[in-house]
DNA sequence: ACCTGACTAAAAAACGAGAAAAGTCAAATT
DNA sequence: AATTTGACTTTTCTCGTTTTTTAGTCAGGT
């Protein structure tokens, strides 16, 4: 009970002043100071900065990626389910992006975190993809040669676009682009 | 004819020596020995270190939209064009890619100016791509409601898979799912 | 008009001292 | 035994100064 708390309360307290101030910027003892801890306390959950800063960006991602699936789940159809992945999805990364504020002045110094991060869950996304897909063409909504490089190609666009969120902020101008593609693609892919 | 001799010689040699160490470890200096010239020459063609450079990429530009052109060219109608004009784009994206060595390794920093060169060239490639999708249009192998939104849509996710070639090399995996992605998007375009 | 090389100004790198921050751990508390 | 603390050590960062390097200049030569 109290072990839970102190790690989540330290969890929470990283989260906000991070998210505000950046990795580099935000010291381990004003997060010990606003979660009213001693810092070594804040040692004892975690190996060191990097893990704990890991830990909070892991556990935002589970709560936008929560969001996702929950979005996909209301969907009627294989077709909205797509498109509502894609759509939620870049919405998503644009909640990220603004939430971590203090990113977008340093993107490539913390491209390395963002990658050991989001490898834990590029498996799980092509899985969750590739399941959309087949249930696409189950339903006969779909009809595709080869899903795996189906699912493969679309994850690498879906990538491709991430970053300029987190460099430009384009993403007012990006999202009618967006649904042009969505519609395109699902066209390129649904059974005649 | 010396004058042209000289600055093309600069160019050159220059080209070498900044696609081996990158735009900020590369002197003036070393680009004057190697060309044999005095460093006043190399300043009396071009006002500064960042026009020189500049003039080396346009150069490199100039060549490789020279085969995207021509491959655009003999391409026998507009679905043709446009999985040639994809394909062969991204074969140019990947030369740059492998000639600017040093670009890989501090892709971001060189951004600004990737971004200036390219700017003269994005206009004209969006009404290159609008022509290609207007033709098609005219000839009835595409319908499209929107060329102007599609050409851009195109153009947004053909740009956001430019960076992995530069920070991944990645080419013969991106290649597959590019070729998936070309069928795809034009089956979602073409006339039934 | 083109080219040179000595020179200047600006930028970058190196350095050392001190401050700040990450991390440690014995002791205290629960 | 598990959790927490706070004084302490080690590591990293910052800053001002000095030195070196580099971009750019320009009078003079061809």
């Amino acid at each position: 009970m109290r072990i839970d708390n102190t790690k989540e309360k330290i969890l929470h307290v990283a989260g906000l002043i991070f998210s505000k101030f950046g990795f580099h910027k935000t010291t381990v003892d004003e997060i010990a100071r606003a979660a009213h801890k001693a810092k070594g306390s804040i040692y004892y959950y975690f190996r060191n900065k990097e893990e704990l800063f890991q830990g909070v960006v892991e556990k935002e991602f589970q709560t936008l990626r929560s969001e996702l699936v929950a979005s996909i789940d209301k969907s009627k159809n294989a077709k909205e389910k797509l498109a509502n992945y894609i759509i939620v999805r870049m919405q998503t990364i644009h909640k990220l992006a603004n939430f971590y504020d203090a990113l977008k002045n340093d993107y490539l110094s913390y491209l390395p975190f963002i990658e050991k991060i989001r490898a834990k869950y590029d498996n799980e996304e092509i899985v969750l993809v590739k399941s959309l897909l087949t249930s696409g063409v189950n339903n006969n909504e779909f009809e595709i040669r080869d899903i795996e490089l189906t699912a493969s190609a679309l994850l690498t666009v879906l990538k491709g676009l991430e970053i300029p969120f987190f460099i430009n902020e384009e993403y007012m101008k990006l999202e009618n682009r967006m649904r042009e593609l969505i519609s395109i693609f699902i066209r390129g892919i649904e059974k005649r």
